[in-house]
DNA sequence: GTGGTCTAGACCACG
DNA sequence: GTGGTCTAGACCACT
């Protein structure tokens, strides 16, 4: 079953896109596996604080995209073969870090002030 | 002057958002001082093919914020002082790369793939 | 025993209603009478390809209304006096009629277009 | 400017279907032309009582059917060729009928009594 | 003012 | 219990 423990809404982000990124990261991180199970729209919307149908248009898109197969009436499941994990890995990993290396200019950081920033904070942080 | 040359307009997240982040931006990256001259609503409008009211929105956020002073019928300028600088340099600095830490984690990267990673990207990307 | 051979479903209509409306409408036009056997819920789930669950709800509040007994355990009957079937009768001759009259007159149709449009349809029709 | 004003909610049928019904009955009627303005979301959401994406929900699906043309901003059109209008017509008309005329033989009624029952209540309805 | 989208709550049909 | 749909309200961007 899949995680949402630690998963916190942000500002003005859409939510169905938050979801959608946090399992995403799921896979990526090889927490969420193949034919696992996902949480019902209303256990991850009562555990979210959000409206069931919030959680639906995540979980659709993520059917248009194959990760999830859902049947009515039924349990809904990821559909994550090795290459689709390999590919979502990819597109997180350098899609955030460009955007984070982007804004780290623009604020004016060299290349060493930015890293060792991340690094501080990577210590200070929750978890390794 | 602000520049908004290299200025792109991202997925979902509010366009007046990203127009109040990149001027926080600028400004804490010293490239925007106290009392410069902020481009009209006209003149931004056509810079980034969006239309004036956007404009006019993020301004007025700006405004409340005590970031930006406007006399009607006059240009808007900047108003910031040193404790406002450093503020805005903080909150952004810390805060994007929390976020990006915070990502990598869940991802399943070490610190050191991170920064590695990092690293990589600062090279390639468009200007230093 | 109550037929439902020539059951079709609709578009949008909530299926309940269709059958709640289908058990009238024999009611009404005397295929149905007074203590006559209903199908069961699993013999009409199986016959009309809709869940038992969908059959309950329409058993129930055509229970609700007094037009159908259920004994729990045993069979459940139909239960309709004079009264019932007059009443019945009206609503559904005069409101599916009225409705239609409605509708030909918003098409613009004049009272005898609509007629001879009627009586064209009901000579190509399934039986009489 | 389509009109809206004698439009009743019915029981249990989509609203959005509903609307999307009465403006094609105003189509085959003739009441609604050719580039017509259509009543905004807000206006017509106001009129009916009715949530305004309920409305956007009808018009998308006419935009669908290229009944109507919106574009962001402005406001919309009708859009209904000579064809179009034949095609509306016809599959309102016949289907209406043929529904009404399978309702009154399933109510047992013979066409004469049927034909009698409506030609009454044709006269007694608000107008012609 | 306009249309487009995101979030929310209730209901229907299904296993 | 599950997912699917309809209705509702607020917000965003555009003319």
């Amino acid at each position: 079953m899949i995680s949402f423990e630690d998963f916190v809404l942000g500002d003005g982000y859409p939510i169905y896109l938050q979801i959608i990124r946090h399992i995403k990261q799921g896979i990526a991180a090889g927490a969420i596996g193949h034919q696992e199970e996902v949480p019902s729209r209303r256990v991850l919307s009562a555990l979210l604080g959000v409206n069931p149908n919030t959680i639906q248009k995540a979980y659709h898109m993520l059917e248009d995209e194959g990760i999830i197969v859902s049947r009515s009436g039924a349990k809904s499941y990821t559909s994550v073969d090795e290459d689709t994990v390999q590919h979502i890995r990819r597109e997180l990993q350098a899609g955030d870090t460009a955007v984070w290396v982007e804004a780290m200019k623009r604020l004016g950081l060299s290349r060493d002030q930015a890293l060792g920033l991340a690094a501080d904070l990577w210590e200070k942080g929750p978890e390794n």
